[in-house]
DNA sequence: CTCACGTAGTTGACATGGTCAACTTCATGG
DNA sequence: CCATGAAGTTGACCATGTCAACTACGTGAG
């Protein structure tokens, strides 16, 4: 009866790629990923890479490398190298852990501040551009369903990881998940 | 009065990288990837750029290859490549393009349909799991909401790009968008 | 205490992905 | 028929993602 044919996203008999959620999940990070480089390496000279790290450690305030890598959602290999790239430009800084002797605590340095709070500044204006078709209440409502489908995926991914190593990737945190942090 | 804060994507002020849209987006993205190449890559032996064509060309038929790399969303370079890997292995055919003698028009063998059709497949029931958490409902509006933003994201990129040559990466498909197409 | 085993972090190697520029071949309009 | 430009290919280069090996240190069992 009704003359719009609904998408779901999953796509039943008949439907091809463009009705899959993952294909436009992909084709939408593309986009966001090339909007956020014209912005942030011209300007700052930063990488997604050291946007992230730099965002992360900002809300966390000291860290260790392994609970960094974590929240940010990357392997600890590539954090690793960030971070050593970040502390040669003056942007993080290094102190014992007192706790650990094979770790050290990884915290802005007074530039890497500023320069965080720079870049999240044009990057809520990024976002702001990004959703402009969108009314407040969808806005809020797409965030609620990316979180749902967010939890969903990294439950998905854990069973799919041999049902045995739940704990490897399922790191992630907006915000209202995972605040159960004890490092 | 109402307890909790809502999220609306962009932030405003104190927040933190957690509440950008974009930084949720990109980390759905990257869990998402890794789902599908659990899948996919030990299974058929395909990356993301093999599949997507594949599934592209699924839906255009024949195409050259210059359209197949804009719905695909990649550069004809990336694109070339691909097409040149996938048709030595027999799932990709070329026959001469009778309006431009520059380009073949490429199509799926028998063989790439019918691996095309069995990743289609198992991709549905992936994201069937990933959107497990979801009602019909909230799925079919996920649909619309990111189509949306990818319409956003889009005017916003060929924006930047100089605002002259809007022609570029605007390509792409959800379907409802563009279906002008005149190859 | 000490020794075996586990963990934090670093590093090397490698595959993939994305971007740009140069180049060949052909199309097309003046 | 010539100048201009588009289709496709290729080479180069950098960013990203993944894995394994290795060092240094923590920890629990004996």
């Amino acid at each position: 009866m009704s003359g719009e044919p609904v998408n779901d996203g999953i796509g039943a008999e008949g439907g091809d790629i463009r009705d899959l959620f993952s294909y436009n999940l992909q084709r939408l990070a593309g986009v966001s990923t090339r909007i956020a480089l014209l912005d942030i390496k011209p300007t700052f000279g930063l990488n997604m890479h050291d946007w992230r790290a730099l965002a992360v450690l900002d809300y966390l305030g000291a860290a260790p490398l392994q609970v960094l890598a974590q929240r940010a959602g990357v392997q600890k290999s590539q954090m690793s190298r960030t971070t050593v790239a970040l502390e040669q430009r003056g942007l993080i800084g290094r102190t014992g852990n007192p706790r650990d002797k094979r770790s050290s605590l990884l915290q802005l340095t007074d530039e890497g501040k500023r320069i965080a709070r720079e870049v999240l500044k044009v990057s809520h204006e990024r976002n702001r551009r990004m959703l402009a078709h969108l009314s407040q209440q969808e806005r809020e409502q797409l965030m609620v369903l990316m979180e749902k489908v967010t939890r969903g995926s990294l439950e998905f991914l854990a069973d799919l990881k041999g049902g045995s190593d739940p704990e490897e990737l399922q790191t992630p945190e907006p915000r209202t998940l995972f605040e159960t942090e004890t490092f």
